[in-house]
DNA sequence: GATATTTATATGCATTTGACATATATCTAG
DNA sequence: CTAGATATATGTCAAATGCATATAAATATC
């Protein structure tokens, strides 16, 4: 239908079109995300160089010419923490002009979704990454960065705009709490229903009335009952549930 | 609190860091988003040189060194069809290996909304842009490439993973639609009821009851009645509306 | 072993939200 | 002035949600 050039003519037209313009350097950061007791929480590392030397920092790689995003967000998980079977999804990409002052970097931030479980086997294996706690001196939709807080109650000063695309990661998750089936990936395969709303409270920054959420997580069709009860800890144990098998894709199919 | 790099540790840092990865193009792709008598609609420019020749794509540029992403977004709308007052934001960053046959280039998408009005005055002063009809064979939240359909009914074959791309902003759109004040977008300063609710309609794909789309609206509290009413065409002229001024910033302040 | 205690689970009820049908108001055309 | 068409308002029903309370099931204590 179309004239397709010949290989020849696409040697010529990609030094002809695309040399003459300054290329950025591209890098992917990861957050990594998952859900304590009260806070949400993150996995930082320190910076041992220049710039931002000692500040803390999200896990982040260059793009390598011969993989997509995805993947390079997949190697940072695999390098960083060792792990990859996370939900893991693009968040934002962040291009101001001088986010480095080293050179002008643009960054596709994507955010990982970490079950509550692994994190204390991540740090073990990883003792460079810090374990933060995420203050959201913010409600609903506003606001956008967050702060980092450490075990010892301390602000971790953050490098680049790190603390704003923690901010964006936080506002992403909280408005696709209620469509999508996030909430799952920071428990574990069986779990009560109870530690499901806990993780939904700690996400929202609010406590949720019991009943109505016991019977609107039913209603969703999303899970199902495994017959099974927590171990008796202390008092009347609870129902385990797990996730149904999801017939259409959980999330969007990234390109 | 931390040692800072001395100059000469940071132009050597810099050196040593970033030259050592190869950096792809990176560019920025606009879609140009408008609400027709019965499909969303989007403004494409046809390719004159390979590869993908005679195709169809969405206006976009390489980012300059010198400015954001926002800027690279504002400055197409500005060199292609003259008018910047379009809402706009960053839709989603495709950076598949081979999107493109010359080389890598990872694309940054932004989503312009334009009023409807403005379009038959955009195709006047810039003819080389082809309005297209947007068929999309998916509902809800489902599917992801769309087909572009011109005047005549004809598909317009689109280059490099464009029907993705637009694709994701139709969903997007979908997606915002109940929460963000975006179908104003694409109305003119004052609009009726009726004419709000078409482009609610156009943007879902499927009808609404009128008296409770009226009161949902209404109850939103996003717009106030001018006390002046349409110029009387056939029967009873409606009450005219206008969007309100908005305490809070209407989207997310990016970075 | 009976009872108290604590949490899980279920139920009842008032309020709110939304869909749908229908009624009333207001304009133009003739 | 009347008919026709559309804008606007109301009424009803079903579903969803928030809150209070009742019942069930486990352990700890006396």
């Amino acid at each position: 239908m179309v004239d397709q050039p010949t290989l020849s003519d696409e040697a010529f037209l990609a030094e002809y079109d695309l040399a003459a313009y300054a290329r950025p350097s591209v890098t992917v950061d990861v957050v990594l995300l998952s859900v304590g007791e009260k806070h949400i929480t993150t996995l930082l590392t320190q910076r041992r160089m220049p710039p931002f030397q000692g500040l803390w920092a999200l896990p982040g790689t260059f793009v390598r010419m011969d993989e997509t995003l995805e993947e390079t967000a997949q190697r940072v998980l695999r390098e960083r923490i060792g792990f990859t079977e996370a939900y893991l999804e693009q968040l934002h990409t962040f291009g101001t002009v001088d986010r480095d002052p080293r050179a002008r970097v643009i960054t596709i931030a994507y955010y990982a979704l970490i079950p509550a479980e692994k994190l204390a086997d991540i740090q073990r294996h990883h003792p460079t990454l810090a374990l933060a706690n995420l203050d959201v001196p913010w409600a609903e939709e506003t606001g956008v960065a967050v702060i980092a807080i450490n075990a010892d109650g301390l602000a971790l000063p953050l490098a680049f705009d790190h603390a704003t695309i923690l901010g964006h990661a936080v506002k992403r998750i909280r408005g696709k709490l209620d469509y999508a089936r996030i909430a799952f990936a920071f428990l574990p395969e069986t779990f009560t229903l109870r530690a499901l709303q806990a993780v939904y409270e700690v996400i929202l920054g609010r406590t949720l009335n019991k009943p109505a959420f016991r019977r609107r997580m039913l209603d969703t069709g999303w899970i199902e009952p495994t017959g099974t009860r927590e171990d008796a800890a202390a008092f009347r144990p609870a129902e385990l549930y797990r996730l149904k098998a999801t017939t259409p894709a959980p999330h969007i199919t990234a390109i």
